[in-house]
DNA sequence: CTGAAAGCGCTTACAG
DNA sequence: CTGAAAGCGCTTACAG
């Protein structure tokens, strides 16, 4: 870097284009455009001329022109609900892991189940400023007639995690089968042989959540346990909302002997809550999660829970996207379930009688 | 929205430009662009025709073109260690909330720690992808030699939470004392009781880290307690590095009665370890963490930690930014200072004797 | 109030 | 192997 050499402080210049670089070495900005695009195709003299020219100048492409001129930005959008969901940071690390392998960079936009947001998202999916897009999140009724009214503009979509609503049938997708988890874990409940399992849920925005509840009131079902009314709890998907869930079903007249949570996030406010009732976990309410994200393990006592290979997920998902970026996609096989598995650790005792 | 009706599913044009708006509506491309722009500089009949176009032939700018042409791309980058830090999610609120009513997008990067990360991010900032940039990681080498070198390209760059390193002084940042914040909470554990006070840290890449460490030291130096070889551990900033370095914490021939973990991540590592070591906390070994994230509260028992105004800094941050890239900031003020507090919870008690 | 035209910085056939 | 030129889709003085 002997260039840092020559004071490049000293020289404030706005901006250099490819036009300067040509100037500068004596050649077309053809030559230098295609220095930088094709090496091969320039000879060598000529070659070495604008690479020292290049370093004299300091220039650097303009991103900006080149997307524009290419009609490709080498950035693919990933739309979640919260970066700070422990989960999806396993699922952004595989996604990170392929996007880089391939070229692109990623930008992340959150919808915080947020409206609003919703539409920016809508608004980008029409625009150019990705190549695809990863759908984490569930999509708002506006975000879904975007997607499907406007196809014809829109890029690539993959989506991730989340259960397909009818509308976005039609996009690929990489998810675990959700009902079959949540109905394994309710199964494992049952087995340790509680037959009170209150169920601590997201908001109803979310079809995945929606699944889950239908895995877990399947399990019930089977093994002909009732389910009172009030052992549902729907809350927010945070640490408040199930601290919330919880405290109403640590009072409910039937108390369950054991809660399942829609996530270990929710798993850990439910801790919470039992624990400040002066009660302990397993021995007076069972807690199962789901997720396993990377504080299950050091939860006290460690959460049993449904692990999602999140990681896996992120990969495939950018696999796909890549792959119908380029026009290679093959049709047919949209959709794609990967494993899950049911992860004991402590938190589940029998139930005292 | 009832040009849904109009099954738009059957037309799948690849591409309609602002030419295509202006041959249906009869007008110049002139003025199709104005009407987007500056709508009250177009008569109304006009106007409308424009309009009416624009929805039969479902136009949308080419935000890439548009992008290119202005000079200006509306989004913002964010640099941080890893979007998973429950405390950078906070930080990452009040970023996008100062963002959106700038009219900002947000592109989030991840260093993770990573060379190569850090190498992107150099050609990012010397690129026009964004418009300005949050930095709130510590740059690598490589990285603080691209500021420092092409500045004359660089965007403008607002530098939060991190403490900042020399070559890097001349950009505003925004954050709290951490040494200080280290030495009170350091200060309160001396006050309760303890004399001695393991210290466990993260990687020594980060500036943010020693300035915690040496306000921990100056604390222990002004009550004249000494520091063992051994107290001070240095981990991976995560739980398993914390997990470790809380083991050898335990272990050592003459046990701390208190540590201080260089953040909340961190001493949920630090809990889990001591408990397995069939110690408690408080009792056994007090807690203070940094950062207060939302799991603070929820930790069992409750954890005393330093409280960084996160929301705060992000919006502060970004503010500054948003300033600097209008052209507005006043030089002078580079350093802001926001306050920190101690939060006192349940995870300190005076030692056993 | 509107249009014709220049130009943003690149890439890429097309000639030579 | 290299250059002249067209053109990507916009915006914006400049005329009229």
């Amino acid at each position: 870097m002997d260039e840092t050499a020559t004071k490049p402080e000293v020289s404030i210049k706005p901006e250099v284009s490819i036009k300067e670089v040509a100037r500068v070495a004596g050649v077309s900005i053809a030559t230098v455009s295609r220095c930088l695009n094709d090496p091969e195709s320039v000879r060598e003299p000529t070659r070495d001329k604008v690479t020292k020219a290049i370093v004299e100048t300091g220039y650097s492409p303009n991103v900006l022109a080149q997307s524009f001129r290419r009609g490709k930005t080498n950035v693919i959008m990933v739309v979640l609900p919260s970066v700070g969901d422990p989960f999806f940071t396993d699922v952004l690390k595989g996604i990170r892991t392929v996007a880089r392998a391939n070229g692109y960079a990623i930008m992340i936009n959150e919808t915080q189940f947020n409206t609003l947001a919703a539409d920016e998202i809508g608004a980008m999916m029409v625009s150019r400023w990705a190549d695809g897009m990863v759908l984490l999140a569930s999509l708002s009724p506006y975000g879904t007639e975007v997607l499907s009214a406007r196809s014809h503009r829109a890029i690539p979509i993959v989506v991730g995690c989340e259960t397909i609503s009818p509308e976005l049938a039609r996009f690929p997708s990489v998810h675990i089968d959700n009902a079959a988890a949540a109905r394994e874990a309710t199964d494992y409940l049952i087995s340790m042989g509680h037959k009170r399992v209150g169920f601590v849920s997201g908001e109803a925005t979310s079809l995945l959540t929606l699944d889950r509840e239908r895995g877990y009131r399947a399990a019930m079902k089977a093994a002909k346990l009732g389910i009172e009314s009030g052992w549902v709890v729907q809350g927010n998907m945070n640490i408040p909302g199930a601290i919330k869930a919880t405290r109403s079903l640590v009072n409910h007249k039937r108390r369950p002997t054991a809660i399942f949570c829609a996530n270990d996030e929710m798993a850990m406010g439910a801790y919470h809550e039992i624990k400040s009732a002066g009660l302990k976990v397993p021995e007076d309410i069972s807690v199962v999660g789901f997720d396993d994200t990377r504080y299950a393990e050091v939860m006290d006592p460690p959460l049993t829970t449904i692990r999602q290979p999140a990681e896996e997920i992120g990969e495939r998902t950018l696999y796909r996207l890549c792959k119908a970026i380029e026009g290679k996609s093959e049709p047919g096989d949209t959709l794609e379930i990967v494993p899950h598995q049911l992860i004991v650790r402590r938190s589940v005792a029998k139930p005292r009688r």
